[in-house]
DNA sequence: TCCAGGACTTGTTCCTATAGCG
DNA sequence: CGCTATAGGAACAAGTCCTGGA
């Protein structure tokens, strides 16, 4: 039996566990000198690096055959942080195009070769040494219950890997260390123990947070945590709450609606400004869009941080009037492009905003996030604009599935409606993915295997027909037991090649469309759930391992006839 | 009221284990 | 049974939203 945490009472407010017992994070493993024998080369001499040195040194040269390496921003922010060597060191390296690190390189890739071409035992004995690390580390004690920690593991260091143009990409993210690490836990636990030779940063007794560890990162000075993994009774408490409060707005959305569109005509700009950005999460899920220090980021935009440059106005398009065309980096620098025929309000209110206003200027000039959170939080207790995307996404989800499925179908076809109704989602958050490398080269495998089966089904049916005439001619058992095979045998070959067909459909349309991250943060399992036992389809055809057990809430409780 | 720091969710990328193939 | 494409999972960056202190 399953521990039915959702059926337990919940503890006063802001209060997150009465017990916890840890063993502390696992930190990253020493750095490993380079063999003599791998020179490093300065302006065509060898050049030997002190240890410090030379371990910056080889986070660069493992990333030679990387973009990254070749971006000016990345190889300066590099180059700075490198050069906070010695002082000898300092003096010789002034350039890096005078630096020669393809020994390191080609070592560091011989090394990967290895690692790819290990024994099976070895294999197998690092996957139990591994998981006897899981075991000891991976775990804590919360509240009498053995839970399972998200990231146990303290990030090593490394180059910064920014997403998209950031300023800071190529810095060198520091080695943290056990005097950098905040430990939380309960007073009467076990404290973890330091490796030896190091002391804690500090030891406290926190109950109203979750985090078990946390340190501060080098780079932007944000905090970093170790946290319960997803099946964690903490997080997937959270994760109903977020649902619930979705459903919630369900009942009010439609008078919130009515509302912002009544705004539109509002005599404050503030006002009209507002309503327009919530219409604009509201009908395209835009994230909220905070302000972001200049510098310190990629330039990256949603909602209310949309400036003029990120729209364009048509009033009329293909036929279509009071077209907006959206083109603007969000989240992760993705881009987000679509044009939208808007109703004629909303398009007016536009032209407003941007009357005598330059490409750089704020589209909504009156408007930030916390303004707009505290507008809705009057509308509903526990509305944020997130809640909207999290709302439409779980809503559309079900009216496609019930648009979609066809009681007719075979298994492979409904969960074909499924992942269709899934990428409806996906698209309007859009969670696009750059098209696999090989996609092309596998789809084309894929169809030469339905012209094999294709092949092969009209070839058995011309062997049937053979099979029969001699049958007629000829009363034996053996012939007769021919024809029954040869029956069977195609109706194999037809349900595999419906089955081929399917998938390549499947794969076709799901070419530049990524379902993973809606179906973990958008999708109220509990529609799905519902779903596969209305509809007879395995669980396990829609959630992997790791996604039914963060459901597990879901499954338990939810039975065929819930709504969202 | 404003802002910075803090806590927690959401999102992509990269590596690896494994399913499914010949 | 070995090979490879792919799914799964770890890692970690980048958002959202809240709070507490000036």
């Amino acid at each position: 039996m399953r521990w039915r945490w959702w059926e337990e009472e919940k503890y006063e407010d802001g209060i997150k566990w009465k017990f916890l017992e840890h063993k502390g994070p696992v930190f990253a493993p020493p750095y490993i000198p380079l063999p003599k024998d791998i020179k490093f080369y300065y302006d065509g001499k060898t050049l030997s690096l002190s240890p410090q040195t030379e371990e910056v040194a080889s986070f660069f040269a493992k990333m030679l055959d990387h973009e990254y390496t070749t971006k000016d921003i990345f190889r300066n922010n590099f180059f700075i942080d490198w050069r906070k060597m010695t002082l000898e060191e300092r003096m010789v390296i002034t350039d890096l195009a005078k630096c020669d690190f393809t020994e390191m390189f080609t070592y560091y890739k011989g090394k990967m070769e290895e690692k790819k071409n290990r024994t099976k035992e070895e294999k197998l004995k690092l996957k139990e040494e591994n998981e006897k690390l899981v075991q000891e580390f991976g775990f804590c004690i919360m509240d009498h219950h053995r839970e399972k920690i998200g990231n146990f593991k303290i990030e090593p260091p490394d180059l910064f890997r920014g997403r998209g143009d950031h300023p800071k990409q190529g810095m060198l993210k520091k080695r943290i260390l056990p005097e950098d690490v905040i430990i939380n836990c309960s007073k009467d636990s076990k404290i973890p123990e330091p490796p030896s030779g190091h002391k804690w940063k500090e030891v406290r007794h926190d109950n109203t947070v979750t985090w078990l560890a946390s340190w501060t990162e080098n780079i932007k000075g944000s905090v970093k945590y170790i946290m319960l993994g997803a099946n964690s009774k903490l997080k997937g408490e959270k994760d109903w709450e977020k649902y619930e409060i979705a459903r919630k707005l369900k009942n009010h959305v439609e008078k919130i609606r009515r509302t912002y569109r009544e705004n539109f005509k509002s005599k404050e700009m503030k006002v009209r400004q507002r309503a327009v950005a919530l219409y604009f999460i509201d009908k395209l899920a835009l994230r909220a869009g905070n302000e972001k220090e200049e510098g310190e980021t990629a330039d990256t935009v949603g909602c209310c941080s949309l400036r003029v440059e990120h729209i364009k106005l048509y009033p009329e398009l293909d036929g279509q009037k009071y077209v907006v065309e959206f083109d603007f980096l969000g989240k992760d620098s993705i881009r987000y492009y679509n044009k939208v025929p808007v109703e004629k309000k909303v398009f007016k209110n536009l032209q407003l905003f941007m009357e005598n206003k330059q490409e750089g200027d704020d589209l909504f000039d009156r408007l930030n996030t916390p303004l707009l959170n505290k507008h809705l939080q009057l509308l509903m207790e526990g509305l944020t604009a997130k809640v909207f995307r999290t709302y439409n996404a779980s809503i559309t989800l079900q009216q496609q599935l019930a648009e979609l499925t066809d009681s007719d179908d075979s298994i492979p076809g409904r969960i074909l409606s499924y992942n269709r109704a899934n990428r409806a989602v996906a698209v309007l958050c859009n969670h696009q993915r750059a098209p696999p490398k090989t996609f092309e080269q596998s789809m084309s495998n894929l169809k030469a295997k339905i012209d094999a089966r294709k092949e092969q089904i009209s070839l058995t049916k011309k062997e049937l027909k053979e099979a029969k005439k001699e049958v007629k001619e000829n009363e034996s058992e053996k012939l007769k037991k021919v024809v029954e095979s040869k029956k069977k045998a195609i109706l194999r070959a037809e349900e595999q090649l419906m089955k081929l067909e399917v998938q390549a459909t499947d794969r076709e349309e799901n070419k530049q469309i990524a379902l993973g991250t809606s179906k973990i943060n958008y999708l109220d399992p509990r529609i799905s759930v519902a779903w596969c036992k209305k509809w007879n389809v395995g669980l396990e055809k829609i959630y992997n391992k790791t996604q039914r057990d963060k459901f597990a809430w879901a499954v338990d409780m939810t039975d065929t006839d819930f709504v969202f």
